[in-house]
RNA sequence: AGGAGCUUAGCUCAGUUGGUUUAGAGCAUCUGCCUUACAAGCAGAGGGUCACUGGUUCGACUCCAGUAGCUCCCA
């Protein structure tokens, strides 16, 4: 640490106001300005990650939240760098590979860049929180004990918007204390402990390597008294040992056959404990012997459940040794893990010490391990709730979107279920509604008289102030589970109106984090009380995560300020941006390139309308036979193609492709060909019958549009012409069947567009110059119907229908077609060359695949006829289009 | 330790029973256009041995197995 402390105002143990120094805005800081920024540059700069550059500790979210509002530079954002735990843990893992490193956009930090960053905000000993004030902050005390004795105290206050600001930095000396060991692993929500590797030595950054302590056990046999044998066992907690009720190894393991009904005795303390046996040891694995701390690991007290074993708990919940350890009482549980090495080793039972790294739980917020306690917890039986509810997604009353995707996860949940801890150690949230008479006995009841009432009927001299209620509260989730009933009182008021109407919905649309802890609990609670599944459709959503793919979190500072986003793109554009880039289920990682799609979209849409009101005052008479009325037929039949293929995706909640097909059929089918075809020529009017029809086709793609970009579509609406209903209550108009032909013939049209602009550039004609095209075809039909619309849009002057090939042209292959542009100047073939050249590769490559199958006797003899008859036509069209290119070629 | 999933163009992703005129879109890049709704636009172009290895098959982006990397869940 590089901060020099005032050591003149420690006083005393006690915290005293006088005994505060406030350093609001001292030297204190504004050293750490400098240190922080002078990192921030090193690792914004330095490019060279070296093995060398080993890491040595970790910024929390909030220390990079922190990082960045004392720098004021946006770590989080404005760095390709990050310093994130992920990064940390990847290096420790990878040992520093630095391409990996270099394509990750990450860094490794050197062990003295990390020195100055200030320990609080790396692994704080304690967390305190404090009041909640009048003005709705939220003060959160975080302590650090220095290795001069001296300790500092951050204050951080959140703001109703989580907003993390430092106000004060202070220092004092005081009691201080370890985060408070959660009561028991089991009760210690997963969501607030984080587990990574790291050493296994679990004392605060900056010491050495992990290490292993193997110890011998003094053994006796019950039987014959004399032999004295040692059994080694290994522990990466040894002051555990004080705790030890019994020695476990498999019942198989050759090695340890003659110790049945044998006792050990623990160094040190010398209590006499059983060996026993039981197949949860591993032989493989370490000695295969096992120690076995009822107290302090879930699995012990399983295991000492099973053979009766003595419950020994060492520790205090402030850390430190209890009684029950019988030595180093009252101190720290990190300082007895270094002194009973030490004694151990005196004492001769210590064997080796090996590097190793393991596992550990931390601490969320404050970061400080979490040691396993055993308590008193309560618990939902879940097997009897199970079946039904996996039963209902299993025969298909209740659907899973997308597809089978999570039904995997959530059967191998539900197959496996474990009783569900419903207790929690928080100050918050409905207390658990269990009371306790000082006598053990205990009532549950909804309140303390009735619980009394109970408890007093077996013990008569009870007095009602006696008994106490249970101090932890329920599992938030305890009440969520209950949502889909009795948010219609379906459980307080059975079988009411408003249940028997609501009960059951259609969907559930939620994230695929909490398919366990919310979805597959309301499907029991409502197979539970009210015998009916409680929805039948289940959507999950994607989770949007940042360019890097992290997690949004407050803490992390990575969430995107939503009201700014409308501000910038608008509010469709914002929803837009996040539906057109989240296939069901799949993770989103969120860009702000797709809100721009979004708001290009808007101003389509926006353009588009413009065209079609300077349409409306210039309506005239229909003509007989038109060729803007090809294009309404065509629209139409492309309409109802679009809107039966928007419904199928609806149906699989395919929500990103039902928005990509309106995407596309407003911007390419309605804009880009639609209008163009229909649109009238400089100042001419526009035919009322094609005026009304464009008018109701954009009303219908509007109205597609609608439940994705809720308020453009409204808006655009009504100023299309008087509406009676508002979108977001008209029904959608049945779906119409659609003619192929049309629809192919409107194929035509765009390719022979598309493929004579293409050539008009290829060939250096300027779109201004007319010229007459020839067409060689055997559907003459297909033509006539498109033809004028054609020729407007590519500025043809003259058609006519040839079986010859016509000179001096540039001829272009449309499927079977050939067609003939002929400009009014000379022509440069070179370009043209190139083209043909190129196109005659590409169908020579192509029919050469074609023939490989065809060539393969055991492909004609085994595929599908059909199969073999597409190949067979495949290889046909080829030969035909090569003939064609030829035949261009020998021509220039 | 176990479970689930992902890996396709520079980026974000489509690709619905294995054969669909030798893999598509948007963004980004490059070229040409201020063409009378739209430069937040229009017309084009380049860019992919579909993570790797093996297997099944006449045929694999697609099915199976393994490997690697990444992510999530539960310990």
């Amino acid at each position: 640490m590089q901060y020099k402390l005032d050591t003149d105002s420690i006083s005393s143990d006690q915290v005293s106001e006088s005994a505060i120094k406030y350093w609001t805005s001292g030297e204190l800081l504004a050293k750490a300005k400098e240190i922080i920024r002078n990192l921030l540059k090193k690792i914004k700069t330095d490019q060279s990650n070296t093995v060398e550059k080993t890491i040595i500790g970790s910024v929390t979210g909030e220390g990079a939240a922190f990082l960045s509002k004392i720098s004021g530079v946006d770590i989080t954002k404005d760095y390709n760098h990050i310093i994130d735990r992920n990064s940390i843990y990847h290096v420790l893992d990878k040992h520093g590979d630095a391409a990996a490193e270099e394509n990750r956009g990450q860094i490794a930090i050197t062990e003295n860049d990390f020195e100055l960053i200030p320990d609080i905000l790396y692994a704080p000993d304690d967390i305190v929180k404090g009041k909640t004030t009048k003005t709705n902050l939220e003060t959160i005390t975080y302590v650090k004990e220095m290795t001069d004795g001296s300790i500092i105290y951050l204050e951080e206050v959140r703001t109703g918007k989580k907003e993390l600001c430092l106000i004060t930095m202070r220092k004092m000396k005081g009691k201080t204390g370890l985060e408070s060991s959660p009561t028991s692993r089991r009760a210690m929500p997963s969501a607030e402990t984080e587990s990574f590797s790291r050493t296994s030595e679990t004392t605060p950054a900056g010491t050495k390597l992990p290490k292993i302590i193997d110890f011998d056990i003094l053994a006796e046999k019950e039987a014959e008294k004399i032999n004295l044998e040692y059994i080694t066992i290994a522990t990466t907690r040894p002051e555990t040992i004080l705790g030890d009720t019994a020695i476990c190894v498999n019942p198989t393991d050759p090695r340890y056959q003659h110790l049945k009904g044998a006792y050990a005795f623990v160094p040190l303390i010398n209590r006499r404990v059983p060996i026993i046996f039981d197949e949860y040891v591993e032989k493989e694995f370490g000695t295969g012997a096992l120690k076995i701390t009822p107290a302090h690991d879930i699995n012990d007290y399983n295991i000492g459940l099973k053979h009766n074993l003595e419950v020994v708990d060492t520790l205090n919940e402030d850390g430190t040794l209890s009684k029950a350890a019988q030595l180093y009482i009252g101190e720290d549980r990190f300082d007895v893990r270094k002194k009973i090495v030490v004694d151990l080793e005196k004492s001769g039972n210590l064997v080796k010490i090996e590097d190793i790294v393991n596992k550990n739980g931390f601490s969320q917020r404050s970061h400080a391990v979490v040691e396993p306690r055993i308590s008193t917890q309560w618990f939902l039986k879940m097997e009897k709730l199970a079946k039904p509810a996996l039963d209902a997604v299993l025969n298909g009353d209740i659907k899973i979107h997308p597809g089978d995707r999570f039904l995997a996860t959530y059967r191998h949940w539900l197959e496996n279920v474990k009783d569900w801890c419903i207790s929690r150690q928080l100050w918050w949230g409905q207390q658990i509604p269990a009371w306790y008479a000082p006598d053990g006995n205990l009532a549950v009841a909804a309140t303390r008289e009735e619980a009394f009432e109970i408890l007093s009927a077996k013990d008569k001299s009870l007095n009602i102030n006696q008994i106490w209620q249970d101090e932890d509260v329920l599992d938030t989730w305890f009440s969520s589970w209950l949502w889909p009933t009795q948010v219609f009182k379906g459980i307080t008021d059975p079988g009411n109106s408003d249940v028997r109407y609501y009960h059951p919905g259609s969907v559930l649309v939620t994230g695929q984090d909490i398919i366990f802890f919310w979805v597959a609990r309301m499907v029991m609670a409502s197979l539970e009380y009210e015998k009916e599944i409680p929805f039948e459709h289940v959507y999950f959503t994607g989770m949007v995560r940042d360019h890097l793919g992290r997690k949004m979190s407050k803490s992390l500072g990575n969430s995107p300020d939503l009201l700014e986003l409308i501000d910038n793109y608008g509010a469709d554009a914002v929803r837009f941006g996040i539906m057109i880039s989240s296939p069901a289920g799949n993770d989103l990682l969120f860009d702000e390139n797709s809100l721009e799609q979004g708001r290009n979209f808007n101003n389509k849409m926006w353009n588009a309308l413009k065209l079609i009101k300077m349409w409306e005052a210039r309506q005239g008479d229909d003509m007989a036979d038109s060729n803007e009325h090809f294009a309404t037929r065509w629209f139409e039949n492309r309409l109802n193609q679009a809107k039966e293929e928007v419904e199928q995706m609806h149906n699989q909640f395919r929500l990103s492709k039902g928005l990509k097909t309106i995407y596309s059929l407003i911007w390419d089918d309605f804009c880009s060909w639609y209008l163009e075809w229909v649109k009238p020529g400089f100042e001419q009017p526009v035919e009322r019958s094609v005026y009304q029809k464009t008018v109701f086709f954009y009303g219908e793609l509007l109205q597609l549009l609608h439940p994705y970009m809720p308020f453009i579509t409204e808006e655009i609406n009504q100023l299309l012409k008087e509406q009676k209903t508002d979108l977001c209550t008209k029904q959608f108009s049945n779906i119409e069947d659609f003619d192929e032909n049309i629809l192919a013939q409107g194929e035509i049209l765009k390719q022979a567009v598309t493929a004579i602009r293409d050539a008009r550039v290829k060939n250096n004609i300027k779109p201004k110059e007319p010229m007459s095209l020839f067409i060689q075809t055997g559907n003459e039909g297909d033509y006539q119907a498109i033809i004028s619309i054609l020729q407007k849009q590519v500025n043809i002057d003259s058609t006519s229908f040839t079986q010859e090939n016509v000179d001096k042209c540039v001829s272009i292959l449309l499927g079977k077609d050939k067609l003939f542009v002929k400009p009014q100047t000379e022509l440069d073939t070179t370009g043209q060359k190139e083209q043909l050249e190129k196109d005659l590769k590409h169908f020579e490559n192509f029919l050469a695949s074609v023939m490989k199958k065809l060539s393969n006797e055991k492909f004609v003899a085994n595929a599908k006829p059909e199969v073999v008859a597409i190949e067979n036509k495949k290889k046909a069209d080829a030969e035909e289009k090569i003939k064609l290119l030829k035949e261009s070629l020998d021509k220039l």
